[in-house]
DNA sequence: ATATCAAATGCAAATAGTTGCATTAGCAAG
DNA sequence: CTTGCTAATGCAACTATTTGCATTTGATAT
């Protein structure tokens, strides 16, 4: 089985249906293996297919990104990317501030925290990104806008 | 020394300009006691004084927020809220996703990790917020969109 | 193959927030 | 009080993203 076919059974296993444009957006992410932003996808689908339209991008990337299908994280510059989820179940991200590498962390501060900690809050989910300067940006912190191919 | 005038001491001792605009701004989080975003303040000031641009609006709670006279948070709605930092030194918040409620957590899990699980990143910033249920929301799970008066 | 129905899409308008650039206004020095 | 410099402002255009609503389409039952 390739592995796009297998990403689609897990769609569907989801209860999602397997759309055309969704095909394509999964397509694009295997053949990126980075992290793209909702742009590039947009630029991807359209070249590749029929026209489409920037909010089924966008409502796909949180459909398929809810299921567990990819993974999102906020760039510095406030630009959402996207990647698939390697199954690698729930981390977060270290992000450089200069060249935008995104690293994986496995780590996340909620288990260990208690109840009261956490004021009797329920369902608690954790944001939790670090931003910082990567071992090679530290003599050259750029603090580029993101429109740089990275 | 009024509470105004201890603000507007801090701002010029940080080298920013007292401007028309930012004494209002001030003057509005003072009156309000809770969490405001850049509409209301928007709102507060225009009604107030001068005719005020956003863009000022929310170059102003940039610079009051990054020489650490304010504190941001946003809510699960995307939206971002703004209040006067009761020096209060660093801390995160936890947000409820039903009533917005904005709570203080006193806790932040980067002074505990290592330079390895950094894996070296230097300058690191630590984005944390906890979204989930508050007590009183535990029966009444609304989900509003943040247009409600709360 | 065809009908059916909800989920997905396209479109257009709206949202929060940002940015480049020309103008204005604090504040300090003369 | 006037001059000068820089930070702050207004304006308009732009960005990323979201939303309501009418239409289309994928999966399922016939």
């Amino acid at each position: 089985m390739t592995a796009l076919a297998g990403l689609e059974q897990f769609l569907i296993s989801k209860g999602c249906k397997l759309t055309r444009s969704r095909r394509i957006i999964l397509q694009g992410l295997l053949d990126n293996e980075g992290w793209s932003n909702a742009r590039e996808i947009y630029a991807y689908v359209q070249a590749r297919v029929h026209k489409i339209n920037f909010s089924t991008i966008y409502r796909n990337l949180d459909a398929l990104t809810s299921i567990g299908l990819l993974c999102r994280v906020e760039r510095a510059d406030a630009v959402n990317y996207y990647t698939l989820n390697q199954a690698s179940g729930h981390h977060h991200h270290l992000i450089c501030k200069s060249c935008h590498k995104i690293c994986q962390l496995d780590f996340c501060p909620l288990p260990q925290m208690d109840p009261e900690t956490l004021q009797n809050f329920t369902e608690v989910e954790c944001r939790f990104d670090l931003y910082g300067f990567c071992h090679e940006c530290q003599e050259n912190k750029k603090y580029t806008d993101g429109n740089g191919s990275d």
